[in-house]
Formats: C-alpha cells, sequence, structure tokens
DNA sequence: CGGCGCCTTGAATAATATCAACGATAGTGG
DNA sequence: CCACTATCGTTGATATTATTCAAGGCGCCG
C-alpha cells in the first residue's frame, strides 16, 4: 500500500520544456499491400517524444493505438481499486504496447526515462494483419514472445523468495538493458522494481545490499548494478 | 517444496484399462485453402481420450503438438529445478495449449479429470496460420485473451493477499466450470490450487474454512462450493 | 548551499510457510 | 457389502519471511 501510494503518481519536475510532440509523420498511407518493409508498417505510424513522468496510455480509457517503442524506457502498470499497484512489464526499445488491449486499455503506459515511440491506430493495424500474412506472422510471434514472458514471471511470483527473484531480475536486465562501462544501468527506480517482483522498496533494498554485502553484485550508485560473480547469482536466482 | 513434491507426480492407480486413444481420425488432410468450416483446424487433428493423472504434454520436449480441450480439465504446469512447483493455468474445454510454445515445450499438460482433447501438428497448423487469414485472426485473439489472462494473474501473484487470492479464484471458477445442482465442482484438488495461487496446500485449506465460517461459500464436499455471499466475495477478491 | 526525493537500515509486527497430527473420503480387495 | 488403506484435507503450534513503521543518510537539482 505505501509502495503503491508512494509510487503512484511521481512528482517529477516536469517544466513544460519537454512536451510529447511528434516529431516526425510519416509519408502518405497506402493500402497496406504491396509491402517491402519488414512489416509494412513503419508508414502507419506517427512518432512521439515523452518526458520522464509521462503517461502515454492510460487505464480504462478506449484502446486506440499501439504503440512500439524507439527510445528510452517505460513501465506497463495496472492497479488494485485500493491503489495497490503491479508493474507488469518494462519496455525497452523494439518492444510494442497495446497488442492485446481490447476495448479499453487495461494498463497504463508511462515513461520511465526521456523517450520515443511510435504510435499506430490500431484499427489499420489490425487490417494490416489481416492483409499481410508476413506481419501478421511477425506479430503472432511477438505475441508468443510476451505471453512465454509473462508466464515465466507468473512462475517467479509464486514460488520464488525475495533474493530469487532479485537474482532473476538482475539477469533479465543484464541482457536487456544499457551498460555504462560495465555497469548495468537499471532506468527504474525502487518503487517500479518492487512493484514489478511483488515486494515492497525495502526488501527490494536490504536483498541488494545483501547480495553486496555477499560480493555477488556492486552498486556504483543506486541505479547501477556491476555483476562481480554472475554464476553465483544464476545459481541463486533458481532456475537452472 | 513439499507442496511440489507431493503433487509432482500423482500416483494414480492407472490400469491399463484407459490408455490414451485415437478415438477420431478426421477426414483426408486437404491443401488448406478453401474452408468452410470455422476455423479450417479441424480436419487437421486426431482426438485423444485420457485417463486422470496421465501427462500429455511433457517440459523439456519438443514441441511438436498444439492440443485443443473437448472435456475434462487439465493443468499446466512448469517446475523449478528444485521441485517447486506452480500451475501456470487450468484448461477446460475450449481451451488451447501450446500456442506459443517453441521448439521444447515450457510446460507440462497434465490431466486433472478423466478427459480428451484433439491433437494438430504444430507444422500444419503454422502452415494454416499462414494461408488463412481467418484462422490466423482467430488465434491472434486467442493469444490475445491467453495473455491477457496471465496480466491479471500476475497482478493477483504479486499484491493479492491469500484471501483475496482463494476469492478471485472461486469467482473465476464460478464462471468457467461445471456446477452440480448449484455448487461449483473443481476439478482440481488442493495441491493444485495452491501451485495455482502461489500458497501452501495448508492457507488454501484455512482460507477456505474461514470463508465458510464467515458464511460466504459452503463446501459441501472439499471439491464442491456453494456461493453463499456472492457480493461480499467479489469485495474480497479485490477487483472492482 | 539547501531542500526534496529516493534509498537504506533498524526494530516491531503481521502474514504465510512449515512441521506435525488427526480426520475424512474414496477406491480396493476380501 | 464392508472393512482396509492410501490419499487428501483440515487444524493446531511454531518458525520464517516479508511487511510495516520509523528514522536517518545520500545525492541531485535548483
Amino acid at each position: 500500500m505505501t509502495t503503491a501510494l508512494a509510487s503512484k503518481q511521481l512528482p517529477l519536475r516536469m517544466k513544460a520544456s519537454f512536451p510529447i510532440a511528434v516529431v516526425a509523420k510519416a509519408k502518405a498511407p497506402s493500402p497496406a499491400s504491396a509491402d517491402k518493409q519488414a512489416t509494412g508498417l513503419d508508414e502507419l505510424g506517427t512518432a512521439h517524444v515523452v518526458p520522464r513522468g509521462k503517461t502515454v496510455a492510460e487505464e480504462g480509457t478506449p484502446a486506440e493505438y499501439v504503440f512500439k517503442i524507439v527510445s528510452g524506457a517505460f513501465r506497463v502498470v495496472r492497479l488494485l481499486p485500493d491503489g495497490r499497484r503491479s508493474v507488469i512489464d518494462f519496455l525497452l526499445p523494439g518492444d510494442y504496447f497495446g497488442l492485446a488491449e481490447n476495448g479499453t486499455y487495461s494498463h497504463s503506459l508511462e515513461v520511465i526515462s526521456d523517450a520515443s515511440f511510435i504510435r499506430y491506430p490500431k484499427g489499420q493495424l489490425r487490417h494490416l494483419l489481416d492483409s499481410d500474412p508476413r506481419a501478421s506472422r511477425r506479430f503472432f510471434n511477438l505475441m508468443c514472445e510476451q505471453l512465454s514472458a509473462a508466464q515465466g514471471r507468473l512462475l517467479m511470483l509464486s514460488r520464488k523468495s525475495a533474493v530469487e527473484r532479485i537474482a532473476s531480475f538482475i539477469l533479465a536486465m543484464a541482457d536487456r538493458s544499457q551498460r555504462k562501462n560495465g555497469a548495468i544501468k537499471l532506468p527504474m527506480n525502487r518503487a517500479d522494481v518492487a512493484d514489478y517482483l511483488g515486494l515492497t522498496i525495502e526488501t527490494v533494498s536490504r536483498t541488494l545490499s545483501q547480495l553486496r554485502a555477499d560480493k555477488v553484485i556492486e552498486l556504483p550508485t543506486a541505479c547501477q548494478i556491476v555483476l562481480r560473480d554472475r554464476d553465483r547469482l544464476a545459481a541463486i536466482s533458481g532456475d537452472n
């Protein structure tokens, strides 16, 4: 509860200096048929730049768009009526949001670090999927990956201890995230990690401190992690 | 751990009287093109009958088939190396298994109550998806539903208390499951429920007892639940 | 330099797991 | 058909883990 309310609305100093802006408008829409592009999708979307803290899509509002992350980092958030928060996923460049959202968004999409994305009208995407087998196949595979990832997290949340979750998380971020001279750079804060792993801020912090004390990781800053003993981290994580 | 090992292999007395059997072999395979069927898929599969306790697909083995449940109930199971178990989903008639499984199965599919299913070679299904937009769309929507369901469960596992999980579970089963004169008939045992909700057998049992004591439900038998106060159950469940 | 978030750490509490015993039930074999 | 037995379910006592409450420190930005 504390976690949820604390992180519900990040009071970021959002000067108007960095508003949502259409940065590039694509060429004239073509009757999605003879495509040479990877997906034939690119020309349907508009590019946008957004500042940290911005909510790009809001839970409960009509799901009109699908988003493709270009740069930066996002969190996918869902709330319980009493305010408890769950971070369903973190999105990084190349990831999509909204593919499975039907009618209204069941999640909010929030910007963690200054970011940009391409936004596609859902109707047009649907049409493309119906008419272009290549795109259809591509997005079907994307859905498969998302589902697999979600199922992996179900196992984690239902059966893993706090250290195991943290270890798994660090290893996953090590693969996905940016590096800054050897250190993994976490774009999210402790509250986000906590709500992603189903823990509290305090437990996340304590567990990281413990891993540091055990010389498995180093923490140059709060949002940087250096792997000191990857094998042991993998052993702690519990899988394989 | 106790839970996992206890329920890892149900020592059901499996007399040879009820083996897997091909019950119906479909007509000659057609070059999936001019389909009149709902999905054009039916003729690709073979029907099978399986007894309780049987493992129909095993985690780690090549994912050659997709399954459509016809009757009975199944659990989708994933194990941690040390034996801890998670029930990722329960499958009832109309549900599919294996759509997102790539290369090798990342879950086992186990029969909870005597059941039957149709099995489709994955390669042929893929081919159908590539060639038939109707089928493609249908299965894309199925994947969307599965993903949404998984995400809902992520919220539950990461933020809900034991009572809330049990209440949500009962309400969900009330919609999906069979009835037996007014009572919801659970096909699974306590260990399955526990591993599905990320709890222990004992906590599941205690929580159900407590709900009974509070006159929210009745438990005519261990596997039957009568809703006595659906509104209160919904309130307890936490969502909406 | 000052203030505000964010992070860390400690101590007490609450929730759930674990250990253990008993009870109920259903399927088996006599 | 009944009694037996294995399995499953319930309940109690205790242990453990993570949460909650509280305070202080660090770092960043203005």
